[in-house]
DNA sequence: AAGTTGACTTTCG
DNA sequence: TCGAAAGCCAACT
């Protein structure tokens, strides 16, 4: 067996990798649970990933504290919402992701 | 090699 | 209730 690895991508990079495709669908996480899941309180690193790597993930499942959508990616995240059926709230602001339900707790 | 940036979080005003 | 600033971590230039 050979998998060749993927020197590229680091350890942090793999587990968070395989945090956010565990999300089910219909579930959401926050930058902090992923980053804290990992040891680290890089929530901003986790981000950072996903504009890197988040490529072929449902980044879309992870969202900010308190259910807000990443900046400036509001909309994308919400077409995928209402494509996924995931659990969503009204506010003046905008839409936000209802974390009463929606979030994942492993 | 060093500095800046970024899909964040939390606290103070 | 809303707005701004500082703090943390890893990647990119």
């Amino acid at each position: 067996m050979n998998f060749d690895d993927d020197t590229s991508t680091s350890d942090f990079v793999e587990s968070v990798m395989d945090i956010v495709a565990a999300i089910p669908a219909g579930r959401a996480m926050t930058y902090g649970e992923v980053a804290a899941a990992l040891g680290s309180r890089g929530a901003r690193a986790v981000g950072l990933i996903m504009s890197r790597y988040g490529t072929d993930l449902p980044w879309w499942r992870v969202v900010r504290a308190g259910g807000h959508l990443p900046l400036g990616h509001e909309t994308r995240a919400l077409e995928q919402y209402w494509a996924e059926g995931m659990p969503l709230t009204r506010t003046s602001s905008g839409y936000r992701v209802d974390m009463k339900r929606a979030h994942f707790d492993p």
